[in-house]
DNA sequence: TCGCGGTGCGCAATCGCTTGCTCGAATCGC
DNA sequence: GCGATTCGAGCAAGCGATTGCGCACCGCGA
């Protein structure tokens, strides 16, 4: 017996006086074993301290309890937040992870993939830059299972999770409406970014079914800055309609609209109420109203990817929609 | 040999016609080998596209390739980056990681500590939450080498990193000087805060080494927040001090503080110039000047907890200051 | 020509665990 | 009461690499 060195499954099985494979057996599940012996050998190993050796199992299971994940922008304000989420989740589940920094050039893909394959990964999260949603699909590549965060892939059956940017604009304006506005204009950025478009149909959506409308015909599609909010902001006002409320693309635009409504002494929320989305820390917590704001949960979708590839239960192929919070703050409510 | 399977050594130890160890001591490096022999293995498995096995391999060797990440607080505005940076130099050593989130309750650490055992990781990184920078020492629960990113422990041989704090203060003053600034004040938090109290006298020492002193006998010092930074330079603009920059503790007191010196009607930085730190995109890039800023370059903390790790070359147990980086921006120049 | 040291390479053990197959014993059915 | 099942447990073969040891062969000096 190994003395001063890690228990090995041989010790447990010396000591419980069976054979290795058996104390293998009464250990992991398998094979028929009476509830005796399989007791006897948790005893013994139990008293043993036994740990197995993962890095043995893996190996002799040609599984290496290690998924790979691929990013195309790690550092990335929005990406982050799904790196960690997805890096959480395979933590809590015992998974390793190998990183790679999936840039796209023949040759580094090609070492990136066979870095991955060399480990013996049970799995890839590729996530994507949130940007522009578009992501090259890997998945043949593997013979592992692929999935994806943030981020859209051209191959229909490629398994993808992210934000639920209808959801948002549904939560704000619902939100807007159960607290008593009815005036409800949306700014916004170009609606040629899917994030903005989907946002912009649950919104409209939402009123619709309750038999309101926007103020104004189309949504004020800007960028997404501060900039961009004081601007819009004014010229809703200028313009002389009447709004009791407006829904932000984004927190920075809701940081700007606040900005030009006080310019114009009006008070938020007593005169109009702001909604953002992203309930980013920095931008709702200031300001002289606390922001509402739509929490994304980024984190949510990068943990969704992971948990995916951990266990393939009721997960559709193709795009799945993870749900947003609504986060209610002072910018809404008095 | 093998068909549509992965290609091992045995492959390509056969192609080359020599035996198993022949080949593994070529490709490895080790042992005495002619190098004719070690030409025709090296062909060998390039014409086969061997790739080792490196869960073999591991296994053979006993080490993981694996490093064990702890972290107290890993979606933490400030810890993120630092996971990230450390995540990512992994990666690019082609390290898994392995991550537990750090709760210090005795079962959970006992739970925490036996999980990376059992992986047999071959070093540990621990994650501070970057808030109080105090961590627990956990150095004598493993045999393998644990560095500490963003915190410090009790026990003064731990390798630790961290920002340097006084740099950033030094960079800081340094850069006012360098523009023409001499009235410069500085708006902080508390300094009980280590970092607060870093900053504060790296600022004053650089001033006094060009023969300066900072407006005020002590620095402004309330916390960390947006609304702070209104009260701090309206209270010091109100008292009729010459004033022609602020440095601020952080990019949110610098925001408020460019509020406050708008609503005076004095002008960023044509009358007073400002230096926030953390360069916190969301907030840097916003307000009518963009804000020049010290960035404490969080990933670099992680990374080099990370690169401690794997290389000890150059590695000072103690605590490791990290440099920080002054990005200049419109708020200090015209 | 013999002996010796050094060089190049292969044999086989080893790492710790999983698992297919086999075998003995106990149980069951007729 | 005896063959047919079934159940419990062990044997031994992998998994793919690394590595200590020994063997054959070479060249050189005596």
């Amino acid at each position: 017996m190994n003395v001063g060195k890690a228990v090995t499954l041989g010790d447990v099985a010396s000591v419980a006086g069976v054979s290795l494979s058996t104390a293998s057996r009464a250990l992991s599940g398998g094979g028929r074993i009476s509830e005796e012996t399989r007791q006897r050998v948790k005893d013994a190993s139990d008293r043993l301290g036994f740990q197995p050796n993962a890095l043995a199992r893996s190996f002799a299971l040609g599984r290496s309890q290690t998924i790979g994940v691929l990013t195309q922008n790690a550092s990335g304000v929005f990406t982050a937040p799904v790196l960690i989420g997805a890096t959480m989740e395979l933590g809590r589940n015992n998974q390793a992870l190998l990183i790679r920094d999936a840039r796209f050039d023949a040759a580094t893909l090609t070492e990136n993939v066979a870095r991955l394959q060399a480990r013996r990964i049970d799995g890839v999260v590729m996530i994507g830059d949130g940007l522009s949603y578009s992501v090259p699909s890997v998945t043949s590549l593997f013979r592992v299972p692929v999935t994806y965060a943030f981020g859209l892939t051209s191959e229909r059956d490629d398994v993808s999770f992210n934000p639920d940017a209808e959801m948002a604009g549904r939560l704000a304006a619902e939100h807007l409406m159960d607290t008593g506005r009815r005036r409800i204009a949306h700014i916004t950025a170009s609606l040629d970014d899917p994030a903005a478009r989907g946002r912009a149909k649950g919104f409209g959506d939402a009123m619709a079914e309750r038999g309101l409308s926007p103020v104004g015909e189309r949504p004020l599609a800007g960028d997404w800055t501060f900039g961009w909010g004081v601007e819009a902001a004014a010229r809703l006002l200028a313009s002389g309609t009447e709004v009791d409320a407006v829904f932000c693309g984004n927190d920075q635009i809701a940081f700007g609209a606040e900005s030009a409504i006080r310019a114009a002494g009006l008070e938020v929320p007593r005169d109009i109420a702001l909604v953002g989305v992203d309930n980013w820390e920095a931008m709702v917590t200031e300001g002289a109203a606390r922001l509402t704001s739509i929490d994304p949960c980024l984190q949510d979708v990068g943990a969704a990817a992971a948990r995916a590839l951990l266990s393939t239960d009721g997960v559709l192929p193709g795009v799945n929609l993870v749900p947003c919070r609504l986060i209610v703050r002072s910018s809404t409510t008095s």
